[in-house]
DNA sequence: GTCCGATATTTTATCGAGAAAAAGATGAAT
DNA sequence: ATTCATCTTTTTCTCGATAAAATATCGGAC
């Protein structure tokens, strides 16, 4: 029984002006990470990777570096790299983490927000609204719109709190509970109206009632996390 | 006149088994970008770090890829690295970040900590006053140890939190923080009962109650951050 | 004297090959 | 049959050199 890999996806690597090979190499494998194209616990060699992205060694361990930093990547001393694995625990931690950060970030949005952060606010949420309608509408087409969409939204919620530092830690961790909710099968949308909560969540921002608010958020990522629970432990045995 | 480099300091870079050549050099470069040997916005040439450091470029390159992910390092396309500049208000969002997320991991600890938590707590608390007693009588030497000290006490505090992610975050947060508190010449303790601040978070955390500690070191931190900031204004102009 | 364009130099990014380490295979001894 | 040691193979890691990009230098035109 031979390798039957016949994976000939080599991805051209859309590398744009002042932009390194590390650089492309890094996105590619960081999309492909978080997606669920490259699985959790799979080793990457550095020889296979090469082949499928078309660049050279250098680059990629490059670019592997930095995703181990970010958590994407286990490295191991001598023996290579392999993605991250998933673990329930880790993503209940996870959640707890992101919420945390999230509800604090909304609560300085809140406070600092200008009228163009709002503009801003109610534009990310009227496309989240249209391509909403366009799921319930068996277009499936639009999932992955609807996923950038969602992200936008609760980005756009908090985008105006100020700190660098808190939107970089934030990115970290959705990042991570991005692959985790990616990588569930199910994610059976139709238990849930999404789009009611989504305009409850912008009404109480829009009416700077930071504590409503951020309950309403932590309601909104406890749902989330406990549906994807119940999932795994249905298919885990 | 010539580049009057008469820089020595070739570092053995002490490499422990199972350990590659790019953890040791992001290690020592880390450390001293922390410490404040490499200073800010100084360009990081590979060539040039090869030489100190006793590495080749690949692992140069590779550990400065996961300084850059950790922000300590700044990566400009085909323009090389160099070490993060210090910015004041970088520095204050930095401090709402990390206070934000330590309060939370206090509370955390304080709810699901047990009496080995406690027993380590206690023991940081101890070689924490100790070495304040050092410091007190004019003992300078131990001022390294010192920080090392104060950095466990307010880590054992939160370590309980039970969640690696907190974890991971907080380290990254306490990173940068350091590099700023170390780079402040001052440093004047002595207007501040530090010893005595610590001895009161102690106390609450132990009483388990986890509002009081949350204010206590919420303000223990803002004042770190005051007199920094007051320093440098000073210094500025 | 200043501005602009072409050349030269430095610095970075990338590749390919060699050294080191780990994993796997073979075979003898118990 | 199992264990241990040695050898082979694979894979990772590291180095030196080349290619590409950016910076600096120089000379001419205005």
């Amino acid at each position: 029984m031979e390798a039957m890999e016949l994976e000939k996806e080599r991805l051209p690597l859309a590398l744009e002006p002042g932009m390194t090979l590390t650089d492309a190499a890094y996105r590619a494998l960081r999309r492909d990470i978080i997606t669920g194209v490259r699985q959790p616990k799979e080793r990457l060699r550095i020889e296979r990777l090469s082949r499928l992205y078309g660049v050279g060694p250098t680059p990629l361990r490059e670019a592997l570096q930095r995703l181990a930093a970010d958590g994407l990547v286990i490295a191991t001393g001598n023996r290579g790299f392999s993605v991250a694995p998933l673990d329930m625990d880790e993503f209940v931690d996870l959640n707890l983490a992101r919420t945390t950060v999230e509800v604090q970030m909304l609560a300085m949005a809140i406070d600092k927000g200008d009228a163009e952060w709002e503009a801003q606010l109610v534009a990310a949420a009227y496309r989240l609204e249209k391509l909403d309608a366009r799921l319930r509408s068996e277009d499936e087409s639009a999932l992955s719109e609807w996923e950038s969409a969602n992200s936008a939204f609760h980005l756009a919620t908090v985008s105006a709190c100020g700190s660098k530092w808190l939107l970089h830690v934030r990115q970290l961790l959705h990042a991570q509970c991005d692959r985790y909710r990616r990588a569930s099968v199910g994610l059976k949308r139709h238990e849930r109206d999404l789009a009611a909560e989504h305009r409850a969540i912008l009404e109480a921002v829009l009416a700077r009632d930071a504590d409503l608010a951020g309950r309403l958020v932590t309601e909104h990522f406890r749902r989330t996390t406990e549906q994807l629970l119940q999932e795994h432990a249905k298919s885990g045995d």
